[in-house]
RNA sequence: CGGGGCAUGGCGCAGCUUGGUAGCGUGCUUCAAUGGGGUUGAAGAGGUCGUGGGUUCAAAUCCCGCUGCCCCGACCA
C-alpha cells in the first residue's frame, strides 16, 4: 500500500485522523443523503456488542423492549412547550403520503417522548399499572447542520428508555439507576473513564426537569457526552395527560423518565483508545478478539499450518473467545498484520512452519502496536494465556485513558488558568454563575459546563469567573 | 444562512494558465513467483471529465447558469 494511504497522525490532525480511520477501518461510510451514515458490518458488529451489554443490564433491572412508530403527528411535538422549542429546528417533516398531500404533517421522530406519552396515557389507569419500564432500540432523525460519522449524523441508531412512575422518588431513583448503568458500562466494558454528573440548565434536555450525563474525554482533550438520563418530572405527564388513580381513589399525574445511548458511543471508543496505527477496541466489545494469521510458503506447508491453526481456533472458541482466521491467499502476512491493527483487534496469533516445528506461535497485543508487543509463546496453555492477555489489555486501556484524562484535567481558580486548561482538556472549577455567565464563558473560550459531577467535594469555594461564593464544582470543556 | 474550497475510472489525484487522441498512483481481474511487518513481475478490465447552456472547425480546459459535497461559524447526542 502506498505511503499516502497511511493514517494521518492522531496528534497532527485529530479530526482528519478520525475521519480517515472510520473509513479505512471499514466501520461506516457516508450515505447518499448529506449527513447520513451507512454502518458497515464491522461497525455494526461493534454496535451489537454494545447493545448486548446494555440490554442485559436493562433486562436485569426489569425493563422490556418494545417497538414504536417512527412517524409522529406534528401536533404531538407541540404539546410540550420546551420540547417543541428544542426540537423544531431540526425536524424532518413528511408532507406527502400515498401521492397526496397530508392533512397534518408528520414528523420523523427526533426522539420518542411524545408518542410514548400518547401511549402511556392510554395504558395507565391505576397505580397498579405502574411502573412502566420500556426500552426502544431504534433510529431517530435530527436535521443537524453539520455532521460527522458516528458523532452527529442525520439519522442515528440508539436505545431510548421511557419509564412512568407513581412517585417523584421512584422517577428520581430510575434516572439515577440508569446513569449508574451507563457509567458502569462505559468504565468496565468500554474502558472509557467517564464522569457522571448533572447538566446545567442551558444544556438540559428540552422538556426535562433534570438531565444527567456521562462525559468522556477524547484524545484531543475535548469532551463527548456519551449517554444521558433525564428526569422528566411531570412535564410530559401533564402534556399528554398520563394520570392514574392512587390507593385513595385520587387522580395523580405520573412521573416519567427517559434515557439514551447512541452509536455516538462508537465514536467515543475510537477517539478514546485509537492511536496512529488505527482503532484499538476494548476486548469486551471487540467483534473479533483474536485474529489468527496463518503463514505458509508452499502447498506442502499449508496443510500442517492450517491443521495447527484450526486446532488453536477450536480451543479458543471453546473458551468463548471471538476468533477469526485470516486465510486470504492474495495478501502478504505483513499486510494482514497492519490491517488487523487498523481494525483494532486486541490480540493476534501468527502461526507459520517454524511455529509448527517448535510448537509455538507469535502472540501480539494491540495496545503495544508493531513488533514490540509480539512474543513467541508455546502452543501449550495458549488459550489461558490469550484469556489473561485480553483481560490485561482491557485493564490497560482503562488505565491509560484514565491517566490521560487526569493529566488533562486541571483544578483552576482563576480565569487565566481556566483558559489554558480548556485548551487541552477539562477545567474543574467552583461555579456560581447564571446562564448569562455561562454563555459569556462559552463565547470567550468555546468551553461549556459539561456537568456538575455526582462526586462533589466537601466544602465550598469561590467561583473563578464571577468571584461569588460557590458550593458546586463544575467540569468545563470544549465539546463535540 | 455567512466565509473558504472542491467536483476527472472504485478511492486519491494530475491535466485547465496557453483549447487539439483521457493521464498517474492505488485498488480490481487473471497467471506465475513470493509469503515471519504494508511482496514482485507480466497481461487485462474500468471514465457521458457533476449538470444545463454558450463561444469555437474543435472544450476536461474559455464564458454564463444550476446542482452536489467538504472545511470554518451559528444548531446539536
Amino acid at each position: 500500500m502506498a505511503i499516502e494511504d497511511k493514517l494521518v497522525s492522531r496528534q497532527e490532525d485529530f479530526n482528519e485522523w478520525y475521519n480517515t480511520l472510520v473509513l479505512r477501518a471499514d466501520l461506516a461510510d457516508y450515505g447518499p443523503v448529506r449527513g447520513t451514515m451507512i454502518v458497515k458490518p464491522y461497525g455494526w458488529a461493534l454496535w451489537e456488542n454494545i447493545q448486548q451489554a446494555l440490554d442485559k443490564e436493562f433486562k436485569a433491572t426489569g425493563h422490556q423492549n418494545a417497538g414504536f412508530p417512527m412517524f409522529i403527528p406534528q401536533s404531538f411535538l407541540e404539546k410540550e412547550a420546551k420540547h417543541v422549542e428544542g426540537f423544531a429546528p431540526e425536524l424532518a417533516v413528511v408532507t406527502h403520503g400515498g401521492g397526496k398531500e397530508l392533512a397534518e404533517p408528520i414528523v420523523v421522530r427526533p426522539t420518542s417522548e411524545t408518542v410514548i406519552g400518547h401511549a402511556y396515557a392510554k395504558w395507565v389507569q391505576s397505580y397498579r399499572d405502574l411502573p412502566i419500564l420500556i426500552n426502544l432500540w431504534n433510529s431517530v432523525v435530527r436535521w443537524e447542520l453539520r455532521t460527522k460519522l458516528f458523532l452527529r449524523t442525520l439519522e442515528f441508531y440508539w436505545q431510548e428508555g421511557h419509564t412512568a412512575h407513581a412517585t417523584a422518588d421512584e422517577a428520581a431513583f430510575e434516572t439515577r439507576q440508569m446513569l449508574d448503568i451507563y457509567t458502569d458500562f462505559a468504565v468496565n466494558t468500554a474502558a472509557i473513564p467517564v464522569i457522571p454528573g448533572e447538566k446545567s440548565e442551558l444544556e438540559r434536555f428540552a422538556g426535562a426537569d433534570r438531565t444527567f450525563t456521562i462525559e468522556a474525554m477524547m484524545g484531543d482533550g475535548k469532551a463527548l457526552q456519551s449517554g444521558t438520563s433525564h428526569n422528566l418530572g411531570q412535564n410530559f405527564a401533564k402534556a399528554f395527560d398520563i394520570q392514574y388513580l392512587d390507593v385513595n381513589n385520587e387522580r395523580q399525574y405520573c412521573w416519567t423518565t427517559s434515557w439514551g445511548l447512541s452509536t455516538r458511543f462508537v465514536g467515543a471508543i475510537i477517539m478514546t483508545h485509537g492511536d496512529d496505527h488505527g482503532l484499538v477496541l476494548p476486548p469486551r466489545l471487540a467483534p473479533i478478539q483474536t485474529v489468527i494469521v496463518p503463514i505458509y510458503r508452499k502447498e506442502k506447508e499449508k496443510d500442517v499450518v492450517m491443521e495447527a491453526t484450526n486446532r488453536i481456533k477450536s480451543e479458543l472458541l471453546a473458551a468463548g473467545i471471538r476468533v477469526h482466521i485470516d486465510d486470504r491467499d492474495n495478501l502478504s502476512p505483513g499486510f494482514k498484520f497492519n490491517e488487523w491493527e487498523l481494525k483494532g483487534v486486541p490480540t493476534r496469533i501468527e502461526i507459520g512452519p517454524r511455529d509448527v516445528a517448535k510448537n509455538s506461535v507469535a502472540l501480539a497485543r494491540r495496545d503495544h502496536p508493531g513488533k514490540e508487543g509480539k512474543q513467541f509463546v508455546s502452543q501449550e496453555g495458549l488459550t489461558d494465556r490469550v484469556v489473561a492477555l485480553l483481560d490485561e489489555i482491557q485493564a490497560n486501556l482503562l488505565a491509560k485513558a484514565t491517566q490521560f484524562r487526569d493529566d488533562n484535567t486541571h483544578d483552576v481558580d482563576n480565569y487565566d488558568d481556566f483558559q489554558k486548561a480548556v485548551e487541552t482538556g477539562f477545567a474543574r472549577v467552583w461555579w456560581a454563575g447564571d446562564n448569562d455567565d455561562e454563555n459569556k464563558v462559552k463565547e470567550e473560550t468555546k468551553a461549556t459546563i459539561r456537568c456538575f459531577p455526582m462526586d462533589q467535594p466537601e466544602g465550598s469555594g469561590t467561583c473563578f469567573y464571577t468571584g461569588k461564593p460557590a458550593n458546586k464544582v463544575a467540569i468545563f470543556a470544549r465539546a463535540y
